[in-house]
DNA sequence: GAGTCGGGCCAAAGCGCTTTGGATGGCGTG
DNA sequence: CACGCCATCCAAAGCGCTTTGGCCCGACTC
């Protein structure tokens, strides 16, 4: 059923039943009734591709997923971001078109989203600390938001982003507080623009507390569980090994974890660990008391928020470039305590 | 740029320029380099909506994901799925476009897709034992591929599925052939399809061997971490507890190593396990000889193959409804080993 | 009672593309 | 030399919608 079968149907002219359709007031409140009730009856839903060629809107958002990000985030944190942002999209009647990049190919791809018109407006991933993307975008004139931002990039944009920065301080500095000195970092890959941010928290940490930090105990790879398992168990073989652990994911984390019980350790006594929480729904840092202290953000929730801002910005642009600095509060867990520890168990253990 | 200024700016009628452009042979090669030559330069690419209205294709597949299947399903492997799929759709230049949908709308959801004629077809994600929307959408006519089985439909349809009874079965049989009696089954929901056949396999393999399952063994919960870590705890802690585990995610896997561990067992000699390994590209279960041994089927190849098929049948639709059934094979890892154990160390560990 | 106003409706143009149904003209043929 | 054929190109219709610019007529003003 079309617009021309319906008024036909109905008999009224197309313009009349559009009107009807779309609210406005040149109608009169029986016909636009009459109208909707038909519409509903036969099930009626303007063709999507006709309207846009009408009006000019896609009515979409585009999110384009380059290749190289796939595993630091595609999968662990992408499925609840979409998830997130998709809720968005729905209640204002969006679309969510998704694609797979090889990173050659970005320019192109942005070019192409542009000129087919496909989408009113993009939300860019995993920006890297300087990201040619936000400058190309918007030279192309399309309305967008980073998740995340971008450091080296000198313009201003729109971003939502955590403030990785004071989180790993914050994290770092009760680390310290706690009695720690040999603090391990096991960071995402620091091309990544959250992961220099935090080590840059991290760092703040140190010296505001007037320590040195120690480079053979900062680690950047890509954030998967061998990582947290590998890396952990090579820095406690070592003499001066790190009595605690700050991670940027649970991911990474659970490997620490491991690596920890596999040596007898326990974590929160004799190892404490600090983990970056993105509140992900299939890997809850559960409980009560949660199991990992940890800085929480849920990307659920970020998804929210951009998505939320990148329409405002279609719908109705200004002049005022929106950002978004959400906190991840430090969610204290059974995973952090003083050093040296108080209980003997720990010693013996080792 | 578009049609018509492309066009002017050659001197030509629009006719020709779209001909020379889709490799119509009504155009003269000379003429045809030109206008490919001015479309390269000024970067034109034909309007999608303007295109899909007068084709009435719409260049793009439609993935629903329903809210209820978000732990199940959109974090751990939907990310990998999706990647899969959308390099399958790029080359063929279809987008994908994703809905997240709230479970009392789908059919609403489905119904305006079809209406509003925003996709040639729909992939089918996470389905039940018996799944209505196989009969929704056949009866709307949209080309559409299963990802998984729905045990109870009755008319053909088109899936992608992993052969999860055989698999299940065999890894059953292994385990039971190392001497393992006392084999625990931590299954996803038995709602879902996929965990039905599994638990079928694992049935199948015990009758083969002339052996009884045991019902107190046998849960089927959400698979997270924790669910591995709590149950596996619980089933240890009785005196007839499990030998022997075979659980249906890597991450319910990480949760019962966890859990052995914590008791000090050592998996694969004390305790076995076996787990499902989707291959996820961020949880590998990695190293020359695998950590975990697993039935292994690639989620990432089936978002291929899946899209594949879908393409074929909304480009060249036939009367046969393809399938394709993947085998997931047993690779064997570190994670198990004889029953009794012949190594002195296992009972003193215990 | 003539003139004005505006509520309610409609015809038609236009969005950017594909595709049908010609037009044109150079060339070989008898 | 007249004819027909083919290669090459074009004008215009149509896809389904929104929106501009009117039309019509009853109500209201003076």
């Amino acid at each position: 059923m079309n617009l021309k079968e319906l008024s036909a149907h109905l008999g009224l002219s197309q313009t009349t039943v559009s009107r009807a359709l779309n609210g406005y007031p040149e109608v009169s409140e029986a016909t636009r009734q009459r109208v909707a009730a038909a519409a509903e009856q036969h099930n009626y839903r303007p063709n999507t591709r006709a309207k846009g060629l009408a009006t000019g809107r896609a009515m979409a958002v585009g999110h384009v997923i380059p290749a190289s990000a796939r595993h630091e985030m595609v999968n662990p944190i992408f499925g609840d971001f979409i998830s997130g942002a998709g809720e968005t999209y729905a209640t204002h009647g969006y679309d969510m078109v998704l694609s797979m990049v090889d990173d050659g190919d970005q320019a192109r791809v942005y070019r192409e989203l542009k000129a087919k018109g496909t989408v009113d407006g993009l939300i860019i991933h995993g920006p890297a600390v300087a990201d040619e993307r936000i400058g190309l975008i918007r030279e192309l004139g399309l309305p967008f938001v980073v998740h995340g931002r971008a450091t080296a990039e000198t313009e201003p944009y729109s971003w939502v982003d955590v403030n990785n920065k004071s989180a790993f301080q914050r994290a770092t500095e009760l680390l310290v507080d706690l009695g720690h000195r040999r603090i391990a970092l096991l960071n995402g890959l620091e091309t990544m623009d959250f992961a220099r941010r935090r080590r840059a928290g991290f760092e703040a940490a140190h010296e505001a507390r007037g320590l040195d930090v120690n480079l053979s105990l900062m680690l950047s790879e890509e954030m998967t569980e061998t990582y947290g398992h590998q890396r952990a168990h090579e820095m406690l073989d070592r003499d001066d090994g790190p009595t605690a652990f700050i991670v940027s994911s649970m991911i990474i984390a659970m490997g620490v974890r491991r690596a920890l019980e596999e040596r007898g350790l326990a974590i929160g006594r004799d190892v404490s660990v600090i983990t970056h929480d993105d509140d992900l729904s299939y890997l809850r840092n559960g409980g009560e008391v949660p199991l990992f202290t940890a800085t929480r953000s849920s990307v659920r929730e970020a998804g929210r928020i951009s998505a939320q801002m990148l329409i405002d910005q279609i719908t109705m642009p200004t002049d005022e470039i929106p950002t978004r600095l959400l906190e991840a509060p430090l969610m204290l867990g059974r995973s952090t305590g003083p050093y040296p520890s108080t209980d003997a168990h720990a010693d013996a253990a080792q």
